[in-house]
DNA sequence: CGCCTTTGACCGGCGC
DNA sequence: GCGCCGGTCAAAGGCG
């Protein structure tokens, strides 16, 4: 009988171990299922039944039967054995059902180091980006990027630094569209403050939109009508530009979708008016630094008309404090990973006569949502050039 | 109590 | 000179 019984165990052993190597696909896993299924009923039930009736299954009345002395040891030996066997059985189940989770989670192993890979993948290429990001961001890394910047009487800037940044800039507006170059003789005639900057990209398309707005910047010195014929023409491209009237302080208009009342620039601010600009009915409100007492800095917040997603925000002023550290930490962590995947400075005239003068345009609603933290970076990759802009 | 926002009044530049 | 308009002032009130 122990013959038998171990003969049993290593065939249903085998059975197992065959149906278990090799089987990773999910019919396979099916099939065993199925197989532990019908075996665990054949095996327990026979168990089970015995437990329950107290008695041996099938146990033939023996009392008063010598004859049958023997056949009833055998008997019982052989019900043993079978409840023997089926405890096994349901041991082998166990283990067989161990072994199916283990090849379960090998594959879902596999499934989730693929997912690993693909995210560092996707991280391995999202910091490329950046550091093109940031070589674009720097002009003197990269000569291929042409970083036009134009400062005249800024007085957040010495001379050295002027000259400077003016040996890397060409003044882009004025000489592409045959307008008398000021350049040559400003210094002399002209001392009023002239801003210009442009950010030259590879894309021609982006160059022949700031034509045409250069176009009709030049035709309609209005400034609310230059916005609105530019927003009609290029509704993806939005710009906008920063009018001063007589202050000689240095100026930028910001033009980005808030959903906040103001952008979060990182400096402190406090409101000191609110006027309803003619051709915009949307409230132009006043903001004074307050990060130090005295600090000329002021801000001009207002909706776009036209999109009232877009937030109008006009700096002027250059700040007589070091900036806060809420600004500077924005800066530093607000990475050019939060920049949109194009951002534009859009051009501001630089001494055109009769035109909007003295401003400069920071675009940063170029086909997506602008987080309201991106302009610290901005600002402060500029900050050797405007000093009223938060920085490091 | 200090800081902020609101809001009407005021001021100065500019065009007619 | 007058009116318009953008920008600023300052008193009043709210809020934490």
């Amino acid at each position: 009988m122990e013959i038998d019984l171990s003969l049993k165990i290593d065939a249903r052993e085998s059975k197992d171990r065959s149906l278990m190597q090799g089987n990773s696909s999910q019919e396979d896993h099916k099939a065993v299922d199925l197989q532990h299924k019908e075996h665990r009923q054949d095996t327990t039930m026979a168990a089970t039944r015995e437990a329950e009736d107290g008695a041996p299954l099938e146990l033939p009345t023996l009392q008063g039967n010598d004859k049958t002395k023997d056949q009833v040891g055998n008997a019982d030996v052989e019900i043993r054995t079978r409840a023997l066997v089926a405890i096994i059985d349901v041991y082998f189940f166990q283990l067989s059902m161990l072994q199916m989770e283990m090849i379960r989670m090998r594959e879902e192993n596999k499934v989730l180091r693929k997912e690993v890979e693909k995210t560092l993948q996707d991280y391995n290429d999202l910091r490329m980006e950046f550091a093109v990001v940031i070589q674009q961001n720097n002009p003197m890394k990269d000569p291929g990027i042409s970083l036009s910047v134009s400062l005249k009487g800024n007085e957040g800037l010495n001379q050295e630094q002027q000259r400077g940044n003016e040996r890397n800039l060409n003044i882009v507006n004025n000489r592409r569209h045959g307008l008398p170059s000021q350049d040559d003789n400003d210094d002399e005639e002209n001392h009023e403050l002239g801003l210009s900057l442009t950010l030259k990209t590879s894309s021609s398309q982006r160059e022949i939109r700031q034509e045409d707005r250069n176009k009709v910047f030049q035709e309609t010195p209005d400034a609310e009508s230059v916005q609105h014929k530019l927003q009609q023409t290029h509704s993806s491209v939005i710009t906008s530009h920063a009018v001063s009237t007589s202050n000689r302080k240095a100026r930028v208009s910001v033009r980005a979708r808030c959903q906040t009342a103001t952008m979060n620039d990182g400096c402190q601010w406090r409101k000191y008016g609110q006027k309803i600009a003619k051709g915009n009915p949307c409230p132009r409100a006043y903001y004074r630094c307050t990060v130090a007492p005295g600090c000329p800095v002021r801000k001009q917040v207002q909706r776009c008309f036209d999109d009232m997603s877009i937030l109008i925000t006009t700096y002027e002023g250059t700040h007589n404090h070091p900036l806060p550290v809420g600004a500077t930490a924005m800066a530093s962590t607000a990475s050019s990973s939060a920049l949109p995947s194009t951002f534009m400075l859009l051009y501001s005239s630089h001494g055109v006569p009769n035109g909007p003068s003295k401003g400069m345009v920071l675009s940063l609603t170029n086909n997506g949502h602008f987080d309201n933290q991106i302009l610290p970076t901005v600002l402060s990759a500029h900050h050797q050039a405007f000093p009223w802009m938060p920085s490091r």
